[in-house]
DNA sequence: TCTGGGGTCCTAGGACCC
DNA sequence: TCTGGGGTCCTAGGACCC
C-alpha cells in the first residue's frame, strides 16, 4: 500500500512563541538568540529579509539591527517546550500514529486517508493549531517523509499554496517541474557540503537529484544519500517512530557569560552540568557506564593561547547517581584544568548509557546493596522535589549560588505559562 | 566586549583474533 | 619475484539535523 506521511512545521517557532504573548513582536523583524545572547537561532520573515542567516552572531549585526529596528529576544526554552507539548497533543489528534521530530515539528502518518481531501485536512490542522495556540504552521503532505518534508518547504515559500500542499496532488509531469524549480540543498539530508560537491557534478535541481544513478551515488556519496534519492523517488525508506528511543548519550554544556580562570569556578560549573545531565539520565531510567569531560578556551580569540582538552572517566559501576557522576566529573576536570587559560566553555557527557532495569546487578555485599538502594532515595526524592516545586529548588552546594560564570540573558521574556508568578496579566 | 547546544548515523582505518 | 586472509570491534572524524 502507498503510504502517505504529513509533515507539519511551526513557522519560525521560537519568534512565534515569543509573538503570542507580545503581539507588539507582530509584523515588526525579530530575531530570537542562542544561549548566551551569542547567534540567532529563530528569525521572523522580516528578519529573513534583511538577508540574516542562520547562526549569525548577534554582535555582528549591531548596526542592522539600529538600522531596521530588529528586536532580539534571549532564548526562552522553558516557554517553547510548554508551547511544544501543546501544539504536539493537538497534533495527535489527527493521526494515530504520529513522530514527534523536533521541538517545532512532526510527522503523522496519513496512511489509508482515502476518503478525505488531504489539502482541507490540512487546513483543518492549521486552523485549530492557530486558535487554540495561537502558532502558525505549515503541513506538507508526501509518500515519503522526504517528500513530506520538501512539500513543508513548498507550503512555506509558495503563497498560492496558502501554507498546505500536497505533494501527491500534483500529476507525474506537474511532480517534475516542481523539483526542476527546488534547489537540491533544500532536500532533507543535503547539507552545504553534499551539496557542493553534487553541484560539481551538475547536480543542482532536485529533479536531478532524483534522476541520477543510484549505484553510483552511493558508491560516492554513502548510503544515506542513496536513500535520500528512493526516497524522492517515492520508495519509502524511513519509517515513522512513534517512540523515541534511549538517548545514547546526554550532553550538557554552555559557553561562560565571561572567560573564567579559575578552577574553582570551572567545578561549579562542571557540577551543576552533571547534575542537570544526571537528572535527564534518571528521567529517561537509565544509567552511564563512563563521563566525559571537556573544556575550551575561545577559539576565536586567536591573539591567546588556546587550549581544548577533553577526558573520558570510566565509572566503576554504571549509575546514574548524582553524586557519584559529579566525583568522576570533578576528577576529570583536575586532570584537564592546566592554570594560566582563559576559558570559554566547560560541558560533560554522559556515556555508555544502558537501562537502569536491564542492568546486571553487580555483586554488592548486603551494607552496599542498603547505601545504593538509600542513595537511590535520595536521588527520586531530589527529583521529585524540583518537579514538583521548580527546576533548581534542591542544588548540590558545589553548585555554587553566585555562579558568576553563568550565562548571558539579557533579554529573556518571561515563563508566561509555566511559573505563576509571571503569568501575562491583561487588562480591560 | 560580543561567535549555541544539543543529538544521530555512517565510514574508514587500526587493532586484534584465529 | 610474489608479503595470508577474513571477521569483528572500537574509535575518530565527517556529515547531517534542528
Amino acid at each position: 500500500m502507498t503510504q502517505n506521511f504529513a509533515l507539519i512545521d511551526c513557522n519560525n517557532f521560537y519568534v512565534s512563541c515569543e509573538r503570542v504573548f507580545d503581539p507588539s513582536l507582530e509584523g515588526r523583524p525579530v530575531v530570537v538568540l542562542s544561549n548566551n545572547d551569542g547567534c540567532c537561532v529563530a528569525r521572523s520573515n522580516e528578519v529573513k529579509a534583511l538577508g540574516v542567516k542562520m547562526g549569525a552572531p548577534w554582535f555582528q549585526l549591531q548596526e542592522l539591527a539600529e538600522r531596521h529596528g530588529i528586536i532580539a529576544r534571549s532564548s526562552n526554552y522553558t516557554l517553547y517546550a510548554d508551547m511544544s507539548n501543546r501544539v504536539m497533543g493537538i497534533l495527535a489528534g489527527f493521526s494515530p500514529r504520529q513522530e514527534i521530530y523536533s521541538i517545532d515539528e512532526c510527522f503523522l502518518d496519513l496512511t489509508g486517508f482515502t476518503q478525505v481531501d488531504l489539502t482541507g485536512y490540512g487546513q483543518t490542522i492549521r486552523a485549530k493549531i492557530s486558535r487554540w495556540v495561537g502558532l502558525p504552521v505549515c503541513v506538507g503532505i508526501g509518500p515519503t517523509k522526504t517528500l513530506a518534508k520538501l512539500a513543508n518547504h513548498v507550503a512555506k515559500k509558495r503563497p498560492q499554496y496558502d501554507g498546505v500542499f500536497d505533494y501527491g496532488s500534483l500529476a507525474t509531469s506537474e511532480q517534475s517541474a516542481l523539483l526542476e524549480s527546488i534547489d537540491v540543498s533544500e532536500v532533507w539530508g543535503v547539507g552545504g557540503r553534499i551539496a557542493a560537491r553534487l553541484n560539481r557534478r551538475g547536480i543542482t535541481h532536485v529533479l536531478a537529484l532524483r534522476e541520477a544513478d543510484p549505484k553510483i551515488l552511493r558508491r560516492e556519496f554513502g548510503v544515506t544519500l542513496e536513500r535520500t534519492l528512493r526516497e524522492l523517488r517515492g520508495e519509502s525508506c524511513l519509517a515513522l517512530e512513534e517512540v523515541n528511543p534511549p538517548k545514547q548519550q546526554i550532553m550538557c554544556s554552555r559557553s561562560f557569560g565571561k572567560l573564567v580562570l579559575r578552577v574553582e569556578e570551572l567545578r561549579e560549573a562542571v557540577i551543576t552540568y552533571t547534575a542537570r545531565a544526571a537528572e535527564k539520565l534518571r528521567l529517561q531510567q537509565s544509567v552511564a557506564g563512563a563521563i566525559h569531560v571537556f573544556l575550551n578556551t575561545n577559539r576565536f580569540k586567536t591573539d591567546e593561547p588556546q587550549y581544548q582538552a577533553g577526558l573520558t572517566v570510566p565509572l566503576l559501576s554504571p549509575t546514574s547517581d548524582t553524586l557519584a557522576l559529579v566525583k568522576a566529573a570533578l576528577f576529570g576536570l583536575e586532570q584537564l584544568y592546566r592554570p594560566g587559560y582563559r576559558y570559554q566553555k566547560a560541558g560533560i557527557m554522559l556515556l555508555e548509557l544502558d537501562s537502569a532495569r536491564s542492568r546486571q546487578l553487580q555483586l554488592f555485599d548486603e551494607p552496599e546493596i542498603e547505601a545504593v538502594e538509600r542513595r537511590k532515595r535520595l536521588m527520586q526524592t531530589l527529583d521529585a522535589v524540583n518537579q514538583r516545586m521548580g527546576k533548581y529548588t534542591l542544588r548540590l552546594a558545589g553548585e555554587g549560588l553566585q555562579q558568576r560564570w553563568k550565562l548571558k540573558a539579557d533579554y529573556k521574556s518571561p515563563c508566561y505559562t509555566t511559573r505563576w508568578d509571571e503569568l501575562p496579566v491583561v487588562s480591560a
